[in-house]
DNA sequence: TGACAAGTGGAGACCCCCGTCCACTTGGCT
DNA sequence: AGCCAAGTGGACGGGGGTCTCCACTTGTCA
């Protein structure tokens, strides 16, 4: 019990813990934009407290979303293990635009932290995607022209409905969803029902 | 020549051009949060003509994306007089896109200024977009169950590919777009190229 | 229990934004 | 030419963001 995990002091353990927690939720309710002073003030600790264990507000980012990333990641290992090539395709792009449907800050950090520590987990994450794509199209239910790069695509476009309160989100998400599926694949499912968004909803 | 269009002085006149010239070169670059600052400096001139000329940044936006609204209105008047139906909801839709994926600013702008001053223009523009599916619809050529709504949605998903540079915008959204409407039709076209997109690029 | 390193919170330095104020300049009319 | 209202620009107030500094508190271990 020398140190069981870390050499943090026990109070000082649990209000990081308490941080990262709170920093989840308001990055998932409004985006990875709050101020830290919120984060702070929710977790009922000081500013400094929060840049004493996160040195800086990126880091609080990517230590908030790693077990998003990380949800990705078992998601496409998941579907390679799927023996129905197709629902595994349809799987991973149903699950991760659910993820960042419901996520606010998700994409955003996404993107913001992508460059620098996971280049790697971007490559497996890529090659997997890859490697799905190529069995969904040597079953023959996935149209020969769709390219991996149309995974970027999907997400872009998905991360488009962010903006609007977050079940009209998630409907408007699994509406565009199964539209896009539809149009890569090669049969016809039914949609599911429209969603009634007005442009008004779009900022917040 | 008493008052040839309004009674500000010829250098005012020149300068207040210049602005929203500016400021619609910058809006496109940049989106519109560019600062205003920005804008005087680009044009010339300092910040407090800026703001004699447009009370608010909200009016200068206003402003410089009304061509814009018109655009979109007269595509869609446009469309309505095309007598293939499938052509003319293609169009708007494509030009849409197109339109929104070019100009940075031009959703913000959209959405921004939307509740205010354009509830009669946006109201015309629904009705002869709602008038457009049921054309399309009763020609068979447009799935029966497409909801109005979902232009919003095409928007939405589309306005996610604002981020990404402007040529690689374009492409992304052709596809995007080629990918949506044959999910919305009953044919089968040739899509786009894919867009070699990496998730790198998402902010600026 | 006491000493001290580890931990803490709030004030404030610094930066960037919108929008205003005011002393100065300049176009246009007589 | 000369007057003056119209026009101008830069400094500045106010707000909100990230991150730092430092005097004070508190957990921990002998």
């Amino acid at each position: 019990m020398t140190a069981s995990q870390s050499q943090l002091r026990a109070d000082a353990q649990e209000n990081r813990a308490r941080v990262l927690a709170v920093a989840r939720e308001l990055f998932a309710e409004r985006g990875i934009d709050v101020p830290m002073a919120a984060i702070a003030r929710r977790a009922g600790v000081g500013v400094a407290t929060l840049y004493r264990r996160f040195p800086t507000k990126e880091s609080l980012v990517m230590e908030a979303f790693t077990e998003q990333f990380a949800h990705c990641q078992a998601v496409i290992d998941k579907a390679l293990l799927d023996e129905d090539p197709w629902r595994g395709f349809r799987t991973v792009i149903e699950n991760v635009c659910l993820l960042q449907a419901t996520d606010r800050g998700f994409t955003a950090a996404f993107v913001s932290t992508f460059p620098e520590l996971h280049s790697e987990v971007r490559d497996r994450t890529w090659e997997g995607f890859a490697a799905l794509v190529e069995r969904a199209k040597e079953s023959g239910q996935l149209r020969a022209d769709f390219s991996p790069h149309d995974l970027t695509l999907v997400l872009l476009a998905n991360s488009g409905l962010a903006g609007v309160p977050v079940e009209m989100a998630v409907a408007a998400s699994q509406r565009l969803v199964a539209y896009l599926l539809e149009a890569f694949r090669t049969g016809t499912d039914a949609l599911p029902p429209p969603v009634p968004l007005s442009l008004d909803l779009v900022l917040c």
